[in-house]
DNA sequence: ATGTCAATTCAACGTTTCATGAGTAGTTGA
DNA sequence: TCAACTACTCATGAAACGTTGAATTGACAT
């Protein structure tokens, strides 16, 4: 049952659009943003716009509640953390290797891999 | 150009047996495992698997080497801590109350959201 | 050379996802 | 009640993705 959660989620961020409903919403914490200020922050029709909150909200990263007219929206953090923990733990066996490279951001190189071991 | 290589790391973690073979691969660590044996742990075709492993080498996840007449496959440690990294400092902002929900793999409530923050 | 094993490529098909625009529902203030 | 505003739903067509089986490449042993 989580990895389909995780799969959920995982594919939810892999859209240029929705990754950055993540990005912008994450730093605004339980205020979150109007669905309007969204869509004008991040350059996107409504209906479009629409599509990926509810795509968010159904993968669990995303929350919303409704404020008279408006509906805001905000980052479900403890989620987003839980997947992150997901992919370290569960995935990676937490791995030394990856868990450093995680912590230093290493993410130019595609070429080799051997930090712990040769 | 990091956004766009996370897009398309995240798109290869999106999917059940692409994310097994990670979770398979990992482990591994340097050694790797040759494609035929992927593909009877993860039960998958030879030419889907073959499709599904292109598709992570492309996003940089695992790397290949030939070894006689088999390909050996092995995951890029670097780059998957690199996607880590980069969801939790860049998407999330460094966010305390992600790390914290990250360290300690809660995953279940998809109700609330108030750690640190009412 | 030939046969065999390992793995990839290719074309075809069905499914899913995405973008767009028009239309609909809920909320507010006059 | 009406009009204005905010946000959502729906139908459509285009594009991307995933699966399948057959054909192909590459490496090895006889």
């Amino acid at each position: 049952m989580k990895q389909a959660q995780a799969l959920t989620a995982l594919s939810a961020l892999a859209h240029e659009t929705r990754l950055q409903i993540i990005r912008l919403l994450v730093p605004h914490g339980p205020d979150g943003m109007a669905a309007g200020d969204i869509g004008a922050a991040v350059d996107c029709a409504s209906s479009r716009l629409s599509f990926h909150l509810s795509n968010l909200e159904q993968a669990g990263l995303i929350q919303a509640r409704r404020d008279g007219r408006r509906v805001i929206y905000r980052a479900c953090r403890r989620n987003l953390g839980g997947l992150i923990g997901y992919l370290l733990t569960d995935c990676c066996a937490a791995d030394p290797t990856v868990q450093a490279c995680c912590a230093m951001q290493d993410w130019k190189n595609q070429g080799e891999d051997h930090i712990a071991t040769p």
